[in-house]
DNA sequence: CATCAAGCTTCGAGCGACTTGAAGGTCAAA
DNA sequence: TTTGACCTTCAAGTCGCTCGAAGCTTGATG
């Protein structure tokens, strides 16, 4: 059965444009339309979205998606390019995290150099960012 | 003594390029200039655009800066505003942290749908993203 | 003094991944 | 018939820069 735009949207759990967007940039082939000009979308062309939804959703970004799309594509093709990718991807999430812990605990240190009421002139935040030399909170 | 805007960016660790355009947005007021047009920096001028590189460097958006910039402009208020911008982006770090490692783990099991040799066909990564039922790794 | 590289100027466009808005056509139900 | 939701296209905006072009100035060298 066909979706319209919305439908295949909803079902998908990304908005209209999004999906206008992706068939703009040529991530997906264009829908069908009907008479009436509306784009309308059958199973295999809303599972390529969906792959598409999935695959952003874990992090990929769009060439990669188009990447691991054409790879999809080719089912005799060995699978380490898309081993490569998730690879990679992993890789570069972990590299984040410790980016993000890294920065919790300059923030967490810059929180500590205000304690309790005082005016911003005795702020150590304010200081701190500043580049009083008493704190290294913003040093890292 | 005054800086060239190379000299400055040189100093604060960061692109001329970025200064210039820290100057076109209004973030900081517009340098002082020589004769020849040329941007000169004295000594509070650089120290603003330190304030603001190590803020951004912490992960504030260039609004927040401009926030703790202008909070920074009045020692006498008191510093319940500069807390409470720490205190957001601590919690947004916070929640971006617990969204990647929710995200490796997704990845990790999809890295473990594919095992060794096979061909794309086969491929178990590709299965998941395809939302083939037997696997929930793309599901979170 | 001529010359050359490096540094400075402005302006405009481009990046990723969309999102939003305007202006208008279409559809389904009351 | 009228409403209101849905669809269309196109253009521009978002964020935080970054890059390139075209043309200045500066400072060192021959």
């Amino acid at each position: 059965m066909l979706l319209s735009i919305g439908q295949a949207a909803e079902r998908i759990g990304c908005p209209a444009s999004t999906i206008r967007y992706y068939e703009d940039i040529g991530l997906v082939p264009p829908a069908t339309r009907g008479d009436n000009g509306y784009r309308y979308y059958n199973q295999p062309a809303v599972a390529r979205l969906a792959f598409a939804h999935r695959a952003r959703a874990l992090g990929f970004s769009l060439a990669a998606v188009a990447s691991l799309l054409r790879l999809a594509d080719h089912p005799a093709a060995p699978c380490d390019d898309v081993d490569a990718l998730v690879a990679d991807k992993i890789a570069e999430v972990r590299a984040r995290q410790a980016d993000l812990a890294r920065l919790e605990a300059s923030l967490v240190r810059l929180e500590d150099c205000c304690h309790g009421d005082h005016a911003i002139a005795d702020c150590g935040i304010l200081a701190a960012l500043s580049g009083s030399p008493k704190s290294g909170a913003a040093d890292t």
